[in-house]
DNA sequence: ATAGACTTCAAACGATTGTTTGAAAATCGG
DNA sequence: CCGATTTTCAAACAATCGTTTGAAGTCTAT
């Protein structure tokens, strides 16, 4: 009668609770209202990922993997290219999540769920994080380094702390400002990249 | 034997309930564990505020109030003084929020509460703040809109979402800089004021 | 001192939480 | 086709959730 899903129950699950948790949080969203919206039964969960901590872990996982991977790549570019420039650095870390937002395939909401992981003080959370992708911040801190000489390494600190601060708000889409009637998703995340990469390599150089 | 307790059942509430949210969220910390820190009884949080939502509001309320009390005072000096700068007025909206997280009666962890609503996409609580705090954006707007005359509404309202969006990270301490070991509460706060103030103000400007 | 209002308390309410169980169903390799 | 493995399922687990209850305690004002 029914067709075998697009997805596999793993999947499912990993979109559903990602969709769940940006919306409501981590705390906030059940199991069950994940399990529910996966279409799959509830001890799934715990058959495919062991726990839910571990289904949160998965969700970051899956996404950031190849979030990080796009990120070097295009930083890697970059340096090859020759002469690179604050603003085309700052281009790849944001491009990648513009282009994860737009994704047909889901990935609309991950960087709301990113945003809050900033936001659970959770330190199991936060260190998985570190431990699995600090090493993209540290390459992305140290070609900053080489565009801003002028700058100690506290000062610069400080300055791509802010930074990453304004990024994460903006690409949570957390800010008042609305998609515009007749502008296209795209058009709004194009716009909000631009607004971004401007104003963050202003307070970067100031 | 016991004497009476320095704050009312009431203050003390809303106190654990402001520790608990900014540690674990609003879904995240029960009301046994609020009433627990608190050492009051289970059936006091509803006593007093009827509900945990009316308790989440009221968390709020009680900080923002004065903290959009401050603002505005400061707001209004720099305007009646003769000659705002961008600077001034970024310093009339982050240093009463720097106080408050100095507060020896506690506030210490409100801005990182704060930063919890906005990362709630719960829309209860949005237009909860947005109705009863929004004049307070309102006149910075129009403050930020003076000194850049150059910008139109349009450019500007991004500028302002972004720069919103740092501060709220940076003040909620969401960032990987850690007080330096030897540096005051006070200085480290300082410091990340500091920061903030030159970063936005170069970004607005750009 | 006593009536009346306000506050606190232990206990319980039904609902929901993450997790586990063991059997049914589906899938796969030979 | 069959035995073995993987996956799904309904049901139940103890624990915890926000909220309500009615009695006990505390306070104030006459």
């Amino acid at each position: 009668m029914h067709g075998t899903p697009p997805f596999s129950t793993r999947q499912r699950i990993l979109g559903a609770a990602e969709e769940l948790f940006a919306e409501r949080g981590f705390a906030g969203a059940s199991l069950r209202q994940v399990t529910a919206a996966a279409n799959v039964n509830l001890a799934a969960v715990n058959y495919h990922f062991g726990s839910k901590d571990n289904l949160i872990e998965e969700v970051f996982r899956r996404r950031l993997d190849e979030l990080s991977r796009r990120r070097l790549e295009r930083l890697a570019a970059i340096e090859a290219a020759g002469t690179p420039t604050l603003e085309a650095v700052l281009h790849a870390f944001i491009t990648p999540a513009l282009e994860l937002s737009l994704d047909r395939r889901g990935g609309s909401v991950f960087m709301r769920v990113l945003a809050r992981a900033f936001a659970e003080h959770n330190s199991n959370l936060r260190t998985f994080l570190s431990d699995n992708y600090g090493y993209v911040l540290k390459d992305f801190a140290a070609a900053f380094a080489r565009l801003l000489p002028q700058l100690d390494k506290q000062e610069l600190y400080w300055r791509l702390d802010i930074a990453v601060g304004a990024l994460t708000y903006a690409m949570a889409d957390f800010g008042m400002i609305q998609r515009r009637t007749g502008e296209s998703e795209r058009e709004h995340r194009e716009q909000t990249a631009r607004h971004l990469i401007h104003f963050t390599a202003a307070g970067l150089r100031a």
